[in-house]
DNA sequence: AGCATGACGCCTA
DNA sequence: ATAGGCGCCATGC
């Protein structure tokens, strides 16, 4: 047990709670967990990530709402109809659309004081 | 110990 | 809006 692992499980935990038919980004995944810089880190946690793992990592994009995972589920356009197969809408230039399917892990405590859960 | 690489992101031209 | 360069953090050789 490393201060990777906890870092890996953390990634895990927030990536898990992203809802069907929304998206997160890296960034914003590193920086709920306490390490804005570690996007990077972000993406070599899901990389090593089992396709039975349970944890929806297709949902992770790219800060500007661009595929970049493309390669670990057969291709982006294989990645991108996963996604849209759960709701979420892209924009014609490919990108997926931010506005209406970005998921803030960093937001969702404060929904807490709402009651939501 | 030093260099190169990578599911990223921000800055500058 | 697009393209190129630099920085971060950790890993592998």
């Amino acid at each position: 047990m490393t201060n990777e692992d906890d870092f890996r499980a953390l990634v895990y935990a927030v990536v898990a709670r992203i809802p069907e038919g929304k998206v997160t980004t890296y960034g914003l995944i590193a920086e709920a967990i306490g390490q804005p810089r570690a996007a990077r880190e972000v993406g070599r946690a899901l990389a090593v990530l089992p396709d039975d793992s349970g944890i929806p990592a297709h949902r992770v994009i790219g800060r500007d709402g661009k595929l970049v995972g493309g390669w670990a589920f057969g291709g982006e356009n294989v990645q991108r109809a996963m996604l849209e197969a759960e709701g979420v809408g892209f924009l014609p230039d490919g990108r997926v659309d931010m506005a209406h399917h970005l998921y803030d892990p960093i937001d969702r405590p404060q929904l807490r004081l709402f009651g939501e859960d």
